[in-house]
DNA sequence: CTGTATCCTGTAAGATACTG
DNA sequence: CAGTATCTTACAGGATACAG
């Protein structure tokens, strides 16, 4: 379609797509800190809430919500006497483990960087 | 200062804190996108201009000044008869690479896995 | 060409209160 | 405990016009 084209157009086009892809089921200011969380362990609604400093419960369960939907985590309902709900990661979700690793690499050598 | 704590407090708050940092660096709509495209040559602001689709010049302006202000892009001008200026990542802006080239993995693989 | 200056809007996200 | 319902606000981001 057009002249003048420097690489593979197709190939750059992947490329931009894929990262766009992937920030959009990572949008947003709290889906990645959640994943990381339930890539340690599953955890109950307000054992999130706890170890996730900062969210509210309206965010929590918004992005929980969204998560779920996009097949990256794992609701399940316990009947106890008053119920209790797990949140896991499913297989999917932990395949975003090699982003979130690098991404705590790069911020903690950012930090030491920054004491210099 | 607790009393229930899981795993090392220490090294999960690191954890925390590392994401939180990488995120604020590469916060908004635009930031991966550009490092992702000066990552494969240097460019000209209307380069970049085009190569990002759909980004506003003053979008682009400004997240080159906050990437810029982080050590990750390097700005040139060039006393051209308009002038030119050229971007380019530094050393710093191209150690994100490993943060990218996973996001670009996970992109591509996941968008092959909608289409089952 | 490389931006900046305005103006405008949608939406992310916080606070608070309430329900099963 | 695990959320939902409202209300409110701040700010990211878009459109357009203009300047050096």
């Amino acid at each position: 379609m057009k002249d003048e084209i420097e690489y593979s157009d197709e190939a750059c086009n992947v490329h931009h797509r894929a990262i766009q892809d992937t920030m959009d089921i990572l949008s947003g200011k709290w889906k990645l800190r959640i994943v990381g969380s339930l890539s340690l362990n599953k955890k109950r609604f307000m054992e999130l809430k706890a170890h996730i400093n900062g969210i509210a419960a309206k965010m929590l369960s918004k992005e929980l919500q969204d998560l779920e939907m996009n097949g990256l985590v794992k609701r399940t309902v316990i009947e106890t006497k008053p119920i209790t709900v797990e949140y896991e990661l499913t297989a999917y979700g932990h395949s975003l483990k090699p982003i979130i690793d690098q991404m705590v690499i790069w911020g903690i050598q950012h930090r030491k960087r920054l004491k210099d």
